[in-house]
DNA sequence: CTATGTATGTTATACTATAACATGTCAAGG
DNA sequence: CCTTGACATGTTATAGTATAACATACATAG
């Protein structure tokens, strides 16, 4: 579980995005009265820096030569906290996880994943969430959360050709 | 991996719909020419009679009692060849899969998982794909194949209050 | 300072999925 | 007929993902 590819469709300042995305999370727990403790912290850093999804078994490597633990419930545990409190989010199709680039914000995304090299990116979706909402309705289902991901093909992949 | 629940929201005729799921499936298959074997055909029968969401692993135990294979890629072969011919689905979010309930539409489903009684339903969702291939394009991606899915409440477990 | 709740570390195991190879089956062409 | 080639199934083995359960540490309120 390796997604190595270019870091978003788009390119930017990684320290900057990951820093305001740090700085959010701050703010964010430091309001609800949660504990942003060491592991939790640096898994977020560890995929915000990384800015791609991430294997848990990914991040549970790069803990573990940290010092943290080095078994599968220290990343998960940690994955969870973040994804609950809306920092991180689970791409399903990857069984993997990647930072929130837009944390407190509205909150619905959808992720497009380029089949071709691999890249994933966070698309706004609170048009797609209004529709599912809309499509659940009409058979009287309530949608807490929901999970909407694309495998397709980036712009990148689609003008140079295979990658 | 034991999705029981009420077989879909609504109550309807299993061995009528299940019937019409296999015909389908009969014709689009002879169309295209493939072969539906005994093992695939049964796959599709054990998921369109059950009507719910099964991990492969359930329909592997139903395969191996009547005297198929027994081990894994005798279920998950058959449960792709399904999926790519457009006659189940997987339902990522609980590593399962399910019969489609309308092979050969336009062919844009989302499903609906009630997390109190674990039924599943697939509803129509063109609106949501149509509004998921916009946001796509926005960012110049070209969506080929989409995963939706919604978390919520289904219609009786709203006005019954838990199961 | 101690009790309480919560987080982390650790052990063990369950669950999900696929690679690789052997065997069997079927249909088309010789 | 029978062989060849393509495809499907069976089987072995293993990889990859996830969680239950318990032990330990750590912070904060009282």
């Amino acid at each position: 579980m390796n997604h190595d590819h270019s870091p978003a469709f788009l390119r930017h300042d990684h320290a900057r995005c990951a820093g305001s995305v740090l700085a959010a999370a701050d703010a964010v727990i430091a309001e609800r009265g949660l504990r942003f403790t060491p592991v939790r912290r640096r898994v977020l850093e560890i995929l915000a820096e990384e800015h791609r999804a991430m294997g848990a078994y990914d991040v549970l490597e790069r803990l573990s030569a940290e010092g943290f633990g080095n078994q599968p419930p220290v990343a998960y545990r940690a994955l969870e906290f973040l994804e609950a409190q809306g920092f991180a989010h689970r791409i399903r199709r990857l069984n993997a996880f990647t930072a929130c680039m837009h944390p407190g914000e509205s909150h619905a995304a959808a992720f497009l994943i380029c089949g071709t090299c691999n890249a994933v990116a966070e698309a706004p979706a609170a048009e797609v969430a209004a529709a599912l909402d809309r499509a659940a309705g009409n058979l009287g289902f309530t949608v807490e959360r929901s999970t909407i991901e694309a495998l397709g093909t980036c712009p990148a992949c689609q003008t140079g050709g295979a990658a």
